[in-house]
DNA sequence: ATACCGACCTGTCAGC
DNA sequence: TGCTGACAGGTCGGTA
């Protein structure tokens, strides 16, 4: 599901939850694949720590437990954290509650459960380089030379940190470049919109509070509203609202790769 | 180094 | 109504 846009606003709408609360105790389900760090270690680290602070890399959310450690939480395609009451319901495929001194619960609900939770005693470090801290030269360095497609390199985590399917493609329609395009064949000037477009997309995107595709939520269950300026993303077929050419979609690197065939060189 | 593919999972939707 | 297949915001590991 998320990508830097969306887990940025859900990190913003948990600094306002619960940063300053203490997690009391923790309930791990049976399903273990998640979790990359073993059950009770994950328990060990949260139970009884208090949530100093809460932080985004690339796209994990990252709890800070004061000495305890931190908890790193990955939402993978579909992987979701609620604040609920004690009382509420609680969702199918639930895969972790902690539960708060402020007597509510954070839960991780998680239906196709390719979402990672792990944890470490000291202090979490994502690979790559965040698109909107990156500066112009050390962007293209990174592409430059690639025979990669241009658009493999930008979902590549350890380069850039992310960006995902939807904003890809939304940053490659803005800058002009075909997703197939070799990097190794993109001129500098088309890096530096590259660059522009990416920074772009992703500062839009988290002003309207992220894509709500299928069932995306923020911390505070509110829909993004992104998708409705989508360019490109899942508009097969649909005119292109700059030449009007239907936009094409093609498979690349097994993902959904839209763009439009006129626009985009 | 790179690329392609399947695996990991469930849910939804279109088409028959 | 019910079945099947395609597809979905991500990443990893194997193989060529």
């Amino acid at each position: 599901m998320p990508e830097l846009p969306e887990v940025e606003t859900i990190v913003r709408g948990l600094v306002k939850q619960v940063v300053g609360d203490r997690i009391e105790s923790v309930w791990i389900g049976e399903k273990k694949n998640l979790l990359k760090s073993p059950a009770r270690e994950i328990v060990s680290v949260l139970e009884h720590s208090v949530i100093t602070g809460v932080r985004r890399e690339g796209k994990h959310i990252v709890f800070e437990l004061g000495g305890a450690g931190e908890w790193i939480v990955h939402l993978g395609m579909t992987g979701r954290l609620l604040i609920a009451l004690k009382r509420t319901a609680l969702a199918r495929h639930t895969h972790l509650i902690a539960t708060l001194r402020s007597r509510r619960e954070l839960r991780y609900v998680d239906p196709r459960r390719l979402g990672r939770l792990s944890v470490t005693r000291s202090v979490f470090a994502a690979e790559g380089f965040e698109p909107l801290e990156i500066g112009l030269d050390l962007f293209h360095g990174l592409f430059r030379g690639r025979r990669t497609p241009v658009k493999s390199a930008l979902l590549n985590q350890k380069l850039l940190r992310g960006v995902g399917n939807i904003y890809a493609d939304e940053a490659l329609f803005r800058a002009g470049i075909r997703p197939r395009r070799r990097a190794s064949r993109i001129t500098r000037d088309q890096f530096s919109r590259l660059y522009e477009a990416v920074r772009e997309v992703l500062r839009e995107a988290i002003e309207a509070g992220g894509s709500s595709v299928s069932n995306y939520v923020n911390a505070d269950g509110e829909e993004g509203f992104f998708q409705l300026r989508h360019r490109v993303y899942q508009r097969t077929g649909d005119p292109c609202f700059v030449c009007k050419s239907p936009i094409k979609r093609v498979v690349l690197v097994g993902r959904g790769t839209h763009y439009c065939p006129n626009c985009q060189k």
